[in-house]
DNA sequence: CTCATAGGTTTAATAATAATAAACTAATAT
DNA sequence: ATATTAGTTTATTATTATTAAACCTATGAG
C-alpha cells in the first residue's frame, strides 16, 4: 500500500528537478502539471517548506528548491562515485571498439538503475532515453545479466511485480523468463532481442562484487539489422563487453574487503 | 496547516543525512529514533522506496538513500556555490583579523540559513553549533541585519511566527524588535547581545543585491567579556565586518544584471 | 484611478486516508 | 527445536487530507 500524500510530495520534488526551477515555480504551475487541486497543493507545499526542502519566495510567492537538499548529493557522492569513475575507462573501451551505446547499470532494491552511459558514435543510432527504466529488469540485457545470478529469493522479489510488455518480444511470463535466466547463467552473458525497444539488440555481462554477488552489469546496444547482417559483429561486441566486465569486477578485489557494504 | 505524513517522511529522510546511513538503517531503528509505529512506518517507507528516494536492500532489508537524490545536489550546486565561493576570501579576512568565528547567512522564505562559516581561532571560543537556527531571525545579528532592510510585508511574514526565547536577552516582543530594527537601519549594522547564546556577542552587516535588497549578511561572534573589557575591540570587529560586507556586495554588480533572479 | 482578473490563502464540511493493533512470516540465536 | 526479534500484512477505526467555496491581494486594462 502506498501513502498518497507522500507520493504526491515526491512527484512535486521530481518536477523541480525535471523542469528548470531556478526561477521558481508557482503553485498554479505545479497544480497544472501534476493535476492537483490548489488548496490541497498549498497544504502540501506549506509542509514541504516547513521542513526546508522547498521554500517560497516572500515576494513572488514562487517555490524554490531548498539548499538543505544539497546535503543529499554530498552524502551520496561519497559512496557511489568511486565505482563509476573506476568503470568509466572500460566503458569507453567498448564504445571505442564498437561505436555503439554502452550502459553501466546497477540496482537499488527491486529497481534497475543506470549509473552511467555512453552514446553511440555511429550515424545510425538508437534513442536510449528510456533504456533502463527502473521496472525493466526483465526486458533488458543489463537487468537480465544481474537477475540471472541473484539468489532465488531476490529474483522472486523483483519478479513479483507485473512484468510490463514493452514490445511484442518482451518476456512477460515468469516461467519462460526463468528458462531464459538459466540459459544466461550457462552462457555467461545476456541478450535483449528487441525486448525493450523495437529494432534494438543488446548484449549484457554481469559484474560481481567481493562476495561474488551480481552488483552491476554493462550492456552494449546496437541496431538489430547489424547483428543479423554481419554474423561476426555480435562476437566482436560480446568480446569487448566481456573483457570490460571482468576488468571492472576487479574493482572489488582492489578496494573492498570482504563484508564491506558497498554503495549501489 | 501541516500534512503529517509528509512531515514524517522528511524527518525520516533527514535522519538518513544526520546519521551514518551508508550501511543501511533498519525499520526498527527508524521507529525507535523517530517514535513511529512499525506498521505505519512500513507503509511510509514502501511509498518512499516506490519513488526511488530510498531503497530497501533485498537481503538485509535495511534502507539506503536512493541515488535519485543525487540529482538535487547537482541542480542546487549550479546556482548557489558561486556566491559562496566569491564571499569566502572576505570571510577569511575577518577571521584572520579578529580570530573570531565568522558566519555568512542568507534566507529562504522565512527561514534563516547559514551558507558558510569559519571557526574561531582563539583558545577561548564559543560553540557555534546552533548558530543560525532557521527560526532565529529575530535573535541573531545575521538575521536582524537582513530583517532591518526588508520591506514591511516581508518583515511581517517572518515575524508572524512565535519569537522563540533563546536566552533571557532574546527580544520576543514584535514592537520592541521593530524599534531595534529601526536603530539597525540608522547605524548600518546589527548586534546580538547574548540574545541567542549566553556570553556571546555578535556584530552583523547586511549584503545587498543588485536591486538593493538585503540578500545575505555576515556576522562575527566573540565572547561578551572581550567586548566589555576592551572598548576598542568592538570597533575592530565592526570595521572588519563592514569592509567585507561591502566587498561581497560587489558580487552582484559584477556578475548579475538587474532583474536576474539569484539563488539564496 | 477603478474595476476585473488571476493567483494565492484560508476555512469548514465531508470523504478518504493513514494509523492502529493484532496476527502472521521469516530469520536468527539459544 | 524453540524463543526471540524484525519485518510484513490485514481489517478496523479514528484521524487526516481533500474539496469547494469564500476570501485576500496584486496586477493590469480600460
Amino acid at each position: 500500500m502506498s501513502v498518497k500524500s507522500i507520493s504526491k510530495t515526491m512527484d512535486t520534488l521530481d518536477y523541480f528537478i525535471e523542469s528548470d526551477s531556478s526561477k521558481g515555480i508557482s503553485l498554479k504551475e505545479i497544480c497544472d502539471h501534476l493535476g492537483f487541486k490548489k488548496s490541497a497543493a498549498h497544504h502540501m507545499l506549506a509542509t514541504i517548506c516547513d521542513k526546508g526542502y522547498l521554500y517560497q519566495d516572500l515576494k513572488s510567492k514562487k517555490y524554490f528548491l531548498g539548499s538543505k537538499l544539497k546535503k543529499f548529493g554530498e552524502v551520496i557522492d561519497l559512496n557511489a562515485n568511486s565505482f563509476i569513475n573506476f568503470a568509466d575507462p572500460f566503458l569507453k573501451k567498448i564504445n571505442d571498439a564498437t561505436g555503439e551505446a554502452v550502459h553501466l547499470a546497477s540496482f537499488e532494491g527491486t529497481k534497475l538503475i543506470t549509473l552511467s552511459m555512453l552514446e553511440s558514435t555511429h550515424p545510425v543510432r538508437v534513442d536510449h532515453g528510456f533504456l533502463n527504466k527502473d521496472n525493466a529488469f526483465h526486458a533488458t540485457a543489463s537487468g537480465k545479466a544481474m537477475l540471472a545470478y541473484m539468489s532465488d529469493a531476490s529474483q522472486k522479489k523483483i519478479l513479483k511485480n507485473k512484468l510490463e510488455k514493452f514490445t511484442s518480444f518482451t518476456i512477460t511470463n515468469v516461467k519462460q523468463l526463468s528458462e531464459e535466466l538459466k540459459k544466461i547463467k550457462k552462457n555467461g552473458f545476456s541478450t535483449d532481442d528487441e525486448e525493450f525497444q523495437p529494432g534494438v539488440f543488446c548484449v549484457g555481462y554481469p559484474i560481481f562484487d567481493n562476495e561474488n554477488k551480481p552488483f552491476a552489469s554493462i550492456s552494449c546496444s546496437s541496431p538489430k539489422f547489424k547483428i543479423t547482417s554481419d554474423k561476426k559483429y555480435l562476437d566482436k561486441i560480446k568480446n569487448s563487453v566481456k573483457f570490460s566486465a571482468l576488468e571492472i569486477g576487479k574493482y572489488f578485489k582492489k578496494t573492498r574487503k570482504k563484508g564491506d557494504k558497498h554503495a549501489a
